[in-house]
DNA sequence: GTTGACCTTACCCTGAGGGCAAGCTTTAGC
DNA sequence: GCTAAAGCTTGCCCTCAGGGTAAGGTCAAC
């Protein structure tokens, strides 16, 4: 038996080893992250372990909020034995600046909220502070 | 002249009043949260003082980060006299608990990703602790 | 041989709009 | 009064990262 074919898995096999959905492996692959995947007589796609490696280096970059895009450019360095670490650095602190702007946002909104909340009685009464808040 | 007409506005200057798009509008208008506007002759929308404060009030609540859905339910109270405050409370508390989760997540990205790129040099050489750790 | 689990593609759906096209209306300038 | 520009209308496709479902082919166990 070839040891090289022994570690062939169909799709379903690759989500569960990876975390990630068949329906999201697809989609990986018509984005572009991936060569397309070898096939059966059938039709079956079928990954090797190299191949497993980077369904999981796609996972833990989606995992921290990098787009599709981002992870393209990210695999690209990745397989570059030419690159530079300042490259892929670069593209972190780009996605990181994001991160931190919308948090940013959303420490807003909850800030401004949290005092509207905070000035509602939350009674039986139809007044209320935070349409008020809301009208002006 | 009558003092009623005179207020009325297009969406134009509807949009321009409440910081709002014309395409918001309709959309608001399509999405259910607005009665159907009044039209002109030749079918432009027309906006009288009331309805202006409604979208004000929609423009707030977007800015705070509330979905269509909920602003539907914000505005339903906000129409009802018989509301009890307690309910625009819990409104504003179940959204409230999603942008402090929203916050969470991006925060653990954040912070998992600063380790990463802290500790990867950003120099000319192709090792680097982003990709290993990613790799992972 | 048949049942159930697995795979395939293809299509529509999400939220909150943006962009564009084709055509009608209104307004401003001359 | 004419014309050009600006404004309005609907309708269609696009975003992003997949989820859901349908219709049909395939594989393994019993």
């Amino acid at each position: 038996m070839n040891t090289l074919v022994k570690t062939l898995v169909t799709i379903g096999q690759a989500a569960k080893q990876t975390g990630l959905s068949a329906k999201m492996i697809r989609y990986y692959e018509e984005a572009g992250l991936l060569l397309k995947a070898n096939r059966t007589d059938a039709g079956y796609r079928l990954y090797n372990s190299q191949q497993l490696q980077q369904l999981g280096f796609i996972k833990q970059a989606r995992t921290l909020g990098f787009s599709i895009a981002q992870i393209s450019s990210l695999l690209g360095l990745w397989r570059d034995p030419n690159r530079s670490s300042r490259e892929v650095k670069q593209l972190a602190e780009v996605h990181l600046d994001e991160i931190k702007q919308k948090v940013a946002e959303l420490q807003q909104m909850q800030k401004v909220l949290q005092q509207l909340a905070d000035s509602c009685c939350g009674d039986d009464q139809p007044q209320c502070a935070i349409l008020d808040g809301l009208q002006k």
